[in-house]
DNA sequence: TGATATACTCAATACTGTTGAATATCTACA
DNA sequence: TGTAGATATTCAACAGTATTGAGTATATCA
């Protein structure tokens, strides 16, 4: 952590550049990304699918409020989104049997299918992404981004404890 | 490119857990800035703010055709976005001189100095993100990034010639 | 001059995001 | 037991953005 504090008040250059290629290469991600939800064969929205995936990543039913906040949504945007995707039938809803307060929600086989679909068809353009990296480096990214995606995840969690104070 | 197919061929873990992070990293970074960006000093959403930086970039006054194509939005969607940015005055608006169908967009001071507020405010969740990477790492990181980007673009790219085809 | 191409905007619709209010249900305490 | 307060979710109203296709203005070329 100091190095990085260090080398910001040395020199300010790396460390800039850093964050532009991330914003440039999360705004393009999403938006190519988007572009192939929106093929005839998905018709899903980036909240759809991010949804959808969670169910999928967790395996079982999942409360609508730990819903929002994994996949970051507020509880009244999950709502909807949660409409579209049971009316697509990828999802199902229901309550939970002591507590009916709380909406459960799970993936269907459906829904399961499609995101294996949809991962299939990603695979073509991720390969061209990164097809002019080495071994190596592809071995490097994956080692940094995964510090990254945990610095991330610091920043929203700090994000989170300041709204409250 | 043809060690990675390789590597995709015979482990294929490796490529899809980056897939994964990038992913998440996308979302995330989307997220949080749309946060960031929704604070009462700036009050922009995502597509606003891209359209604005990209004339930052230019420098100068752009056709919106060219920045549709940049910012990745579609001309119809950017008439809106270009319309509240005029309106916020962080923006302006003109005909081109000799070709009067050309609509002219061309950053305003007060658009110049806004972006440099959001940098600022964006340098506090960027050191904190990236706050566990060594030097070493932090340059690796740097030259990775810029590939995948380029890779990316290639995405891009291919997906608008075959749209044609 | 008239036909066609180009550049952009507009209109209708769907989805998502925000806020704050409304509803249902649970919990705890007098 | 009954009721106040907490919790979980939805609803309603509104703004922004994405998509499509139609409409308008201007330019170009025969």
């Amino acid at each position: 952590m100091a190095s990085v504090r260090r080398e910001l008040q040395t020199e300010r250059g790396t460390l800039e550049e850093i964050e532009r290629a991330i914003m440039q290469i999360s705004w393009l991600a999403q938006r190519q990304f988007m572009q192939l939800l929106d093929d005839e064969r998905f018709r899903l929205t980036l909240p759809q699918f991010y949804t959808l995936i969670h169910l999928q990543h967790v395996g079982e039913e999942c409360k609508m409020s730990d819903l929002a906040d994994a996949t970051h949504q507020s509880a009244a945007s999950l709502t909807g989104v949660v409409d579209r995707l049971v009316e697509k039938q990828l999802i199902e809803r229901s309550r939970h049997k002591h507590d009916r307060r709380q909406v459960m929600v799970c993936i269907t086989a459906r829904g399961i299918a499609l995101i294996s679909e949809i991962r299939h068809a990603r695979r073509e353009q991720m390969q061209m992404a990164l097809g002019q990296l080495s071994e190596d480096e592809v071995d490097t990214f994956q080692l940094i981004l995964d510090q990254v995606l945990a610095g991330m995840q610091r920043v929203t969690e700090y994000g989170e404890n300041r709204r409250l104070a």
